[in-house]
DNA sequence: CAAGAAATGAGAGCAGTGCTCTTGCTTTTC
DNA sequence: GAAAAGCAAGAGCACTGCTCTCATTTCTTG
């Protein structure tokens, strides 16, 4: 996010008030909760006045739009990072990975991940900074599918596509810039959303005395996961 | 809901003022969202004081609560509909209604879909008589495997079961008192996953600029779930 | 370096919120 | 018919997001 190093006293301090807002609505974000995030309450704790956040903040509604941008950053870095510190011919271990930093990340921090995954709480169409951190995780996935052997996909899986969704492969396929054929994208998409589909579950309490703790169950479909997409659980 | 008829026209007046007010909650809350439902907005379209409102409703969480309820039953509801409507031995055109009277509920009706899917938002835990509502998608789904040749379900996603995970299994199939197997149970608990991850991708709006429309991708992945799950897509 | 411009913080104030309590009135029950 | 319970209204409290004005501080520029 930083530019470059601000110049002016001023510019720092207003850089270092900004950080420590952000950071205290953070705080008050995870203990109570996007709709008991109160502007009032974050500047009595940072010893000002209501008014004199909206010289950093146009509005309440810009603030959580920052934090949505700082959890869709904080989310996909914990993902790539344990993606990284797997070996690169191990894929169900990168899978596996992926999988378990961002239901780690999500459980630790509930409400940041509501904000994102959660219903869009202001209630309207998310900024433009947002998507890029958004596909973050998505990307890692794809990736990850891209070295898969195509054949590995099983074909007992194989839905034909229609022309219209073929077109939209296409455009993603250009978006992120990556040669990889229908069938494996289709593959690791459905893999993508049985993934936040199986978090969103968990952390929004749907496994609430059925599967508690969920780690079981999680572990179990995102293996499931992988061979309908083709993974190994086995490294060769 | 009506447990019985309500007998003194004091009982009849209340028990109408409370749908009237549920209903103009329902009408607000489709209109702005969950966090923007006013209390005294409600009573003002009422022409009554807000006060008076907390006759009926002892705080706006409760009121929200009774919004949830009927969500639950409407989608529930409309799930069960579309899947009398097919013949019993059409497993994959019971399936396939399923989720698409889920997804068009939701899309139908956004915003209450988010009250019950979405993040939790009254910040917790799901009160008791919300649970039972709440399964009946799964129950249908449930409903669904128990039909299927265990032979069907493909050995090529099996996963092993640990011990614990066969325990809550176990447990679910004493509450929901169908006898199935592990297997198949787990195949339905992916699939049922993997469709409600879906929808909220695209209520959500996690779709946008990529597949829009979704009904493409959302029968594809459907119909990928059914054979991962063991249903054929072609009827027998 | 001084003067003008820009950024900043404080305070008051507005319209709105959920919720409580008291005060009269009506309906039901005994 | 009297007592009890249910009900609507109004005032009021402690909040909220946000705007506007007014001093003060900091930066920029002649």
């Amino acid at each position: 996010m930083p530019e470059s190093a601000p110049t002016t006293a001023r510019a720092r301090a207003r850089a270092e008030l900004t950080a420590e807002i952000t950071n205290t609505a953070r705080r008050h974000l995870a203990e109570k909760g996007p709709g008991e995030l109160s502007l009032r309450a974050v500047a009595r704790e940072l010893g000002m006045v209501s008014s004199a956040l909206y010289r950093y903040f146009p509005s309440r509604d810009a603030l959580l739009t920052q934090l949505i941008i700082d959890a869709y950053n904080a989310l996909g870095e914990a993902c790539e990072e344990a993606e990284r510190a797997q070996r690169r011919t191990d894929l169900i271990g990168r899978w596996r990975a992926v999988c378990h930093a961002a239901r780690d990340w999500a459980i630790a921090h509930p409400q940041e991940y509501a904000l994102i995954y959660g219903s869009p709480v202001p209630g309207y169409a998310a900024p433009k900074d947002t998507i890029d951190p958004a596909s973050r995780p998505l990307a890692l996935l794809i990736g990850l599918m891209v070295e898969l052997d195509e054949a590995e996909v099983p074909a007992s899986t194989d839905v034909p596509i229609p022309r219209p969704l073929a077109t939209q492969l296409s455009a993603m396929r250009a978006e992120h810039d990556i040669p990889i054929d229908n069938r494996r994208l289709m593959a690791g998409l459905s893999a993508w959303t049985l993934l936040f589909g199986l978090i969103n579950f968990e952390v929004f309490g749907r496994f609430n005395n059925t599967f508690e703790p969920a780690d079981q169950i999680f572990d179990h479909q995102i293996d499931r996961a992988a061979l309908a997409a083709g993974i190994p659980l086995k490294n060769r």
